[in-house]
DNA sequence: GTCTATAAATCGATAGAC
DNA sequence: GTCTATCGATTTATAGAC
């Protein structure tokens, strides 16, 4: 049996709000133009004591990057067992962009950036998008089986597109023009991303 | 009648092989990745001297974006009368795609970036993007009223898909699994972005 | 644990000699 | 036009006092 004691608890709660806030500037701004300093002060703390938590700014996002798949694959864990394959990844990239919506969906880093590096040695992340794709790739297969998804299209392009899709900047642009709540700006780029733009 | 000395062709040429430079480094590490450095090393030219050139940081950026958008209009002027709107809405989503496999298509800007709000007043760039934006809204209204293009989809909605497509991140995905070519790769996102993932 | 202060490095931009 | 040298600002990361 784990003990958490009651620092401990205290210490994840401290983690938490700290992460959120590196979510929420991971979103806006991305990792080259979040600085250390801006978390700390968005989470109330010094930065010096940020450095207790997190060895470094990398292993600050890679961090809030594992929970944003933890929240992921928890929601795809608690999707009923009847529903079809394309309602659940409907479901997960419903949720994907309406956490962007929301600013919480920290922004695909550029190819160069220091934290492509970090990531990609970065055991507790691939783990998790390893999972996680795995996840979704059953469920590619079985709508392609069932003939819900288009079954010459390669498994791996749909499981790109759908997690491409979660931080689609055509999101924000729709936003922006003001021309459309947030609940139809998600059904119009779901229904893009399944019945394309065609007919 | 325009005179254009030798001297000034000269000055065009070279500041076309700076642009080439910054769309390059636009496109693998983005603008706050990109290094003013960088740019004049593999420009081969030294940085005081690209600055007597171009006045910041951002107006050499604004003028690579300038620059890609002129060749986008060129083409969009090139193509043939007799081709139909979604035949040339494919050529423009094409040709913006290979120019990203070619690592020539700028990444796009985080929001709270310093280039967002240089390129927002920057006349010269905000007047190429409304006028391709134009271009490309005629031939979308059109394509829908000929019934080929979804008429109950929003045209921004269009061509913001068509415009978030040139930079899409599944591109440099599927190049990176290896397996297709860049032909390939073209022919299935066009093809997921005109008629989904769905069939 | 939290704070202030600072070291170390990087980068944009400019000066001044040639 | 090109070069070297440098300023000023910013940022990551740490030291040391409380």
């Amino acid at each position: 049996m784990e003990v958490v004691s009651f620092k401990q608890k205290m210490q994840l709660a401290r983690e938490d709000v700290i992460l959120e806030a590196v979510n929420h500037l991971l979103a806006s701004k991305g990792f080259e133009l979040m600085t250390v300093d801006e978390v700390a002060a968005e989470a109330g703390i010094a930065k010096a004591s940020l450095y207790r938590h997190f060895a470094s700014k990398e292993e600050l996002a890679a961090a809030a990057m594992v929970r944003m798949l933890d929240q992921a694959l928890a929601l795809a864990d608690g999707l009923p067992e009847q529903a079809g394959p394309v309602e659940k990844l409907q479901a997960l990239a419903r949720w994907a962009m309406q956490t962007q919506l929301a600013g919480q969906m920290p922004a695909l880093p550029h190819a160069n950036s220091a934290l492509v590096g970090a990531l990609s040695r970065h055991q507790v992340y691939l783990e998790r998008v390893f999972r996680l794709s795995d996840r979704m790739g059953e469920w590619i297969v079985q709508a392609q089986e069932q003939g819900l998804l288009a079954a010459d299209l390669p498994p791996q392009l749909i499981l790109y597109n759908l997690f491409a899709r979660a931080c689609d900047p055509v999101l924000h642009f729709l936003k922006a023009s003001g021309a459309h709540s947030d609940d139809e700006i998600i059904a119009l780029l779901l229904r893009t991303t399944f019945t394309g733009l065609a007919r």
